[in-house]
DNA sequence: TCTGGGGTCCTAGGACCC
DNA sequence: TCTGGGGTCCTAGGACCC
């Protein structure tokens, strides 16, 4: 039988990378982007890992670092990175003819059968250099490359792979000597699946190194944790617990939330921003050609100001019927917030979400007595919206959502859309 | 003054049923 | 003093991921 092979390519510091493809001029520079209030580190390039900022610091903490050491800010640009992130997985789509897209910036791909014929380690590691290779020649992104036969394990393949740099950043763990090197060398908490909590409860019991890990029984970690930490340590030793999902399965809910730029503490705004947040809900419903049958709307106050009076609440609905109509789904979230608002707070974040989601297909029969609240032409109606605002973007929106949102999120630095906009497209002089 | 957003999965506990 | 047992469904909350 053929030991199963897996792939995890994964790009390196990925918004940063993406900014970088059109600004070569920053490729030794320290860069950094910004969440999308510009208020936290989302993503740093190497320059800014050395140093010493985490992952989601707030820029305020840092400003005399981004001062002295002239730290390149950007705002997310989200329309970029999702254009190159999607020419990323194309380049992959060559290598296997099965390939789950993990996220906005990493694939797993099998490559079971595909290079490991000659049975030797060399064969599967210059596939993996031709990935690399070709990925960055088609976009510019640099990858890294973990293989190993359980995505666990080529998740850890990719961290040594890119920690090590003598690794030309290629790994494979297939064979277990190596794994039996490398694994007490990587902390628990590097673990795929492993986070904090679950690394302070592992210390208790003196587990340390991925190779602690591995080496417990799968029944003291189930007794101890759960089922998801039980399989974590079969992956571990070669056992694969987690399948590739080729097709991504429609989502089972959908959020939408924002924190403001500034407190509102008008139910109005509310409102409008509410309002946005129900377009861009439904819109990505009917893109899955689902609809929701529940609505849930919360709000909050900051809970780290240590000065403002703290509120926070949240209302749900079941609908008799599901939809998917914007106008519904506005309607609803309305009616929700009018029942939780409370006057006199300074409201910091708004969210809105979808739930029991199902295919449009499925729709439930109504029953005898309900009044259909979803009128006949309304699926007409949505696809046309939702038709030409693919066209014009923001063309066409419900009037409560405002024109005006000086809630809406600052975004200081923000870099041009190249790739998906004539009027930015870089020029050549 | 300023501290992200969007997801999934699992578990415990309550309600309810027979 | 004793106060069934087993099953399902739903929800809230925790933990994790990128």
């Amino acid at each position: 039988m053929i030991q199963p092979l897996i792939a995890l390519v994964d790009c390196n510091n990925f918004y940063v990378s993406c900014e970088r493809v059109f600004r070569p001029d920053l490729l030794y520079q320290p860069v950094a982007v910004l969440s999308n209030n510009d208020g936290c580190i989302v993503a740093r390039s190497q320059e800014v890992k050395d140093l010493g900022i985490k992952m989601a610091t707030p820029v305020h903490q840092i400003k005399h670092l981004i001062k002295r050491h002239q730290i390149h800010l950007f705002s997310s640009n989200y329309t970029l990175y999702a254009d190159l992130s999607s020419r990323v997985m194309q380049s992959l789509e060559a290598y296997s003819p099965h390939l789950e897209v993990y996220s906005i910036d990493e694939s797993f791909l099998d490559l079971t059968g595909l290079c490991s014929h000659t049975s030797s380690r060399r064969n599967s590691i210059d596939y993996a250099l031709q990935i690399k290779a070709e990925v960055f020649q088609n976009t510019g992104i640099p990858v890294c490359v973990g293989l190993a036969p359980t995505k666990t394990l080529a998740k850890l393949a990719n961290y040594a792979a890119k920690k090590w740099h003598k690794t030309g950043g290629v790994l494979d763990l297939s064979d277990t000597l190596r794994r039996d090197k490398l694994l007490p060398l990587v902390p628990v908490n590097e673990v795929w699946g492993v986070g904090k909590q679950t690394t302070k409860r592992l210390h208790l019991m003196g587990i340390f190194t991925a190779h602690d890990l591995a080496s417990q029984s799968v029944a003291t970690i189930q007794s101890h944790f759960n089922i998801v930490l039980a399989r974590t340590v079969q992956e571990l030793n070669g056992i694969a617990c987690l399948d590739l999902e080729s097709i991504a399965p429609d989502k089972q809910q959908i959020v939408c939330s924002r924190s403001f730029k500034r407190r509102l503490t008008d139910e109005k705004e509310l409102i409008g921003a509410l309002t946005c947040f129900a377009q861009t809900a439904a819109e990505k419903l009917r893109h899955q050609e689902s609809v929701a049958g529940s609505i849930s709307v919360s709000i909050r106050t900051n809970p780290l100001s240590q000065t403002d009076a703290q509120y926070q609440r949240s209302g749900q609905i079941q609908l008799k019927q599901p939809t998917n109509d914007t106008r519904h789904i506005v309607r609803i979230a309305k009616r929700l917030l009018k029942e939780i608002f409370k006057l006199g707070y300074r409201y910091q974040k708004c969210s809105l979400q979808l739930g029991h989601i199902q295919p449009e297909t499925q729709r439930q029969q109504m029953d005898l007595f309900s009044v259909s609240e979803q009128s006949s032409d309304s699926s007409t109606l949505m696809n046309t919206v939702d038709h030409i605002n693919r066209r014009f973007p923001k063309a066409i929106a419900i009037s409560a959502a405002g024109i005006n949102n000086d809630w809406q999120t600052p975004v200081n630095y923000l870099s041009p859309r190249y790739t998906t906009d004539w009027d930015s497209l870089p020029g050549v002089t």
